[in-house]
DNA sequence: GTTTGGCAATCATAAAACCT
DNA sequence: AGGTTTTATGATTGCCAAAC
């Protein structure tokens, strides 16, 4: 997000948790991408929502450099550009080859100089010197957004930098303000992801871990397979009855992916490559931990660690979740949750 | 007035790369 | 070691309205 006041930049924060981000200005305004002065008749106040991408072609340069130099290489563009601006020095964030889009408006004082649909606020976010990225269309219907999905997915390995799918919105603000938001996610935009990139790997074990309170959860230990851009060695199986679900066993072949470009998921297994003498998982009886008996509720799926505060894995992730809260709310939920162990 | 069902919202949990 | 980015899945909680 970036904020002008009377044209000029005066702060750029990442999303963070949509409430409280990083301020990373001083490593913004090296970013050639990004004005620092509004062209035209600026408003008082004007935030501009939009991303940060490193293109491919600015990736493999640095990384050929990189190489060159015998620097350490960045392992993917996504996380490369994310990395890029929490850097303490704005000079080492000038020297990536990042670029900008923007996306969209929040604060804007005074506000009748919203345009009244959103194709519009991109329209005039470039006459205020933004880029905003050429794929953009209005389309209508069921049909239109499809063949817009289906034209976007045909370009995708053509264009200067990776997506992972596309964002559909209501162009007029009334109707988007009709529609409202459910949580902090709004009804009136959905994303349309293109398939995740699946790879083969083998399951090498299946470990549990006990979280703060006391849910047993199994993960997938992975032979270590490159996925999108990233080396995946594990993958959450939630709960036994997934498992089941999966029919996935110790041994077993499987499909990964990475849900949304990012998570790793076990999707499936690859039934012909099962190898002879395997076994149906089963949920151990005792926590792994401190050896309390496991148990689960009627109707439950989880199963969970009945040692309460006397298990050192959920005394430390008890510490860890309220030492990241603010003082003020150890008050009000510590002593609940305490008491619920 | 209490219970129950349904829906919405929130919580809990998992992982990888990069940076400090 | 911990905070930052990204998100799927299921469990739990909370609320409202309908049924009893």
């Amino acid at each position: 997000s970036l904020r002008y006041e009377h044209g000029l930049l005066v702060q750029g924060a990442t999303r963070g948790d949509g409430s409280v981000g990083e301020d990373v200005t001083a490593n913004l305004r090296t970013l050639r991408a990004i004005p620092l002065r509004l062209r035209g008749d600026a408003p008082d106040v004007l935030e501009v929502r939009g991303e940060v991408i490193m293109p491919r072609a600015g990736f493999d340069a640095f990384n050929a450099r990189a190489l060159a130099a015998g620097e350490k290489l960045l392992a993917n563009p996504r996380n490369g550009a994310a990395g890029s601006l929490r850097q303490l020095d704005p000079r080492v964030t000038a020297r990536r080859p990042l670029a900008f889009f923007a996306y969209g408006i929040g604060v804007i004082e005074p506000a009748s100089l919203l345009p009244p649909t959103h194709s519009a606020t991109l329209q005039w976010l470039r006459t205020l010197g933004f880029p905003v990225a050429p794929e953009i269309a209005t389309a209508q219907g069921f049909a239109g957004l499809i063949a817009y999905y289906r034209r976007i997915g045909a370009a995708r390995d053509h264009l200067p930098y990776g997506i992972d799918g596309v964002v559909y919105k209501l162009d007029r603000y009334v109707d988007q303000q009709a529609l409202g938001y459910v949580a902090r996610a709004p009804r009136w935009a959905i994303a349309h992801k293109f398939p995740a990139e699946e790879q083969m790997t083998v399951l090498e074990a299946i470990d549990v871990q006990i979280g703060r309170t006391g849910a047993a959860t199994p993960v997938a230990r992975l032979a270590p397979v490159q996925v999108a851009g990233v080396t995946v060695t594990n993958a959450t199986l939630h709960n036994a009855d997934q498992i089941e679900r999966l029919d996935v066993r110790v041994g077993d072949t499987v499909i990964v992916r990475r849900a949304g470009d990012v998570i790793p998921e076990v999707v499936r297994v690859v039934a012909e490559r099962r190898p002879p003498h395997t076994r149906p998982w089963r949920m151990p009886t005792h926590c792994p931990v401190c050896g309390a008996q496991l148990l689960r509720e009627k109707g439950a799926s989880a199963w969970r660690c009945s040692g309460g505060l006397s298990c050192a894995a959920q005394r430390r992730e008890a510490i860890l979740h309220f030492a990241s809260r603010r003082a003020m709310d150890i008050d009000g939920l510590g002593e609940r949750y305490i008491e619920d162990l």
